[in-house]
DNA sequence: GTCGAGCGGATTGTCGACAATCCGCGTTGA
DNA sequence: TCAACGCGGATTGTCGACAATCCGCTCGAC
């Protein structure tokens, strides 16, 4: 799986007022492909580097990735289609700032779908398997006693990546993916700001019924946990402020 | 609903030598919209008037679809990435031919998400929900009675969004979707051919069940469709010839 | 002072042209 | 005879240029 091999060709960056002094960090031939322009957005999307609702000019885009618009252009279409970002017509991309309703309806298909996950993992994962759970375990205890946020937030999405990846149904892990990456929008959208990603260690409980193999407890945590996570978020009402002035009038 | 509303609308274009020069300002007078595009490329797939495996070749389409390139491939990437087309890179683009891996894993997934699905729907639906459900019931009845086996796959398919629809959770819906056409296609390729959509009335079972508001008869009826559904399915392994060539001689 | 029309800059949407790549097929040499 | 090579047609990938659209702003009328 060799990615697109470019021809080194130029990059048509002709005012390039920084490269004059040494390049240390960025290369003029960093090798845009498709997946890389992808991947570079989209870290920034979910990793909160860009806020929720905010523009994404193509140009700009372009001047930064260094990538020609019609790149930038697939890669906004990609991202559009699994919902981190939403595309108006004529007006531009935008990075997706999930509804109330939107985060509810979230919660509710991954309530579907995870628990019965980790039960049939719980029933058939195996030797190998257990040890990537204890290792992502131990990473999340670090970065919880470094109080890394970022990074908690991260290993937390992982963690259920990773269940579904141990579950081997491919298109259940492109599924949750994408469920994924909206949660995480969604919990830097209305996460209580002192709150990180909910005090609880649920998953070392998780983790702790898979070892024990209780296939049914399993489950019921993920529940459980789901649950929490959701009502950690301050999902009430929060009155925009065009509805609020039309409808204090009303 | 999405009713694939075809455009009525020849695609005869022929040579239109003096017309160029007439009108400069070429409108795309036939409304190929990326919409429309999508759509007919969509249907043709999912109802089978393309084969699994065939080729999609873009000037082609352009063609057929009276398109310029850049449309037909912003389509394409949407199918692609919904599951109903592959792509592969200097290639080009081909409709899905699931695996039979990959039909065991939508069916599972769709295990989990259904039954929870009807199970809620059969406890909050409302008079009007009730009324529609019944109209696709009889539809679905009608084409039976007709032997109409195409449009009983298509209602078919239906039901089960219309359920999604039902249920009132938008991420769902989207997710059930695309889930259903891929369903759609496996059924074309694996299902025996005299077999229609499995001879038993499942839905009308189901559509009992939530008229009798039996959340977890529905629920559990759902369950033994999907797996009757897929049991109808010849996904025992199917040697193809290349493979079959090949392995012959090892 | 307010409202609407109209203008200019900025941004997106679309297309045609060209480059890169792949595949089938004929040729060649052992 | 057969495999390796390479050529030509067909197909996809990429880019730059231009058209269409939108938004904020100014200007003028009432």
């Amino acid at each position: 799986m060799v990615a697109v091999r470019h021809g080194a060709r130029s990059m048509n960056r002709r005012a390039e007022p920084e490269a004059l002094r040494r390049a240390p960090r960025r290369r003029p031939a960093r090798d845009a492909s498709l997946e890389t322009i992808y991947d570079r957005i989209f870290s920034a999307i979910v990793e909160h580097r860009i806020a929720p609702g905010a523009q994404l000019v193509e140009e700009k885009l372009c001047a930064a990735l260094g990538a020609s618009r019609a790149r930038i252009r697939q890669a906004l279409a990609r991202l559009a289609h699994e919902g981190v970002v939403t595309l108006q017509p004529n007006r531009g991309a935008f990075v997706a700032e999930p509804t109330i309703e939107q985060t509810r309806d979230l919660f509710e298909l991954r309530r579907m779908i995870e628990p019965p996950l980790v039960q049939q993992v719980a029933k058939s994962i195996d030797r190998a398997g257990l040890m990537r759970l204890r290792a992502h375990g131990n990473a999340e205890a670090a970065a919880r006693r470094a109080d890394d946020r970022r990074a908690l937030v991260r290993l937390s999405g992982e963690f259920h990546l990773l269940l579904a990846e141990l579950h081997g149904n491919a298109l259940l892990l492109k599924t949750l993916r994408e469920l994924e990456s909206i949660t995480s929008i969604a919990i830097h959208l209305y996460d209580a700001p002192a709150m990180p990603a909910c005090r609880g260690d649920d998953h070392a409980a998780i983790l702790a019924a898979i070892e024990a193999r209780d296939a049914a407890k399993a489950a019921r945590l993920m529940l459980h946990h789901l649950n929490e996570v959701e009502s950690c978020l301050r999902l009430e009402m929060r009155q925009t402020a065009p509805l609020d002035l039309h409808e204090a009038f009303a």
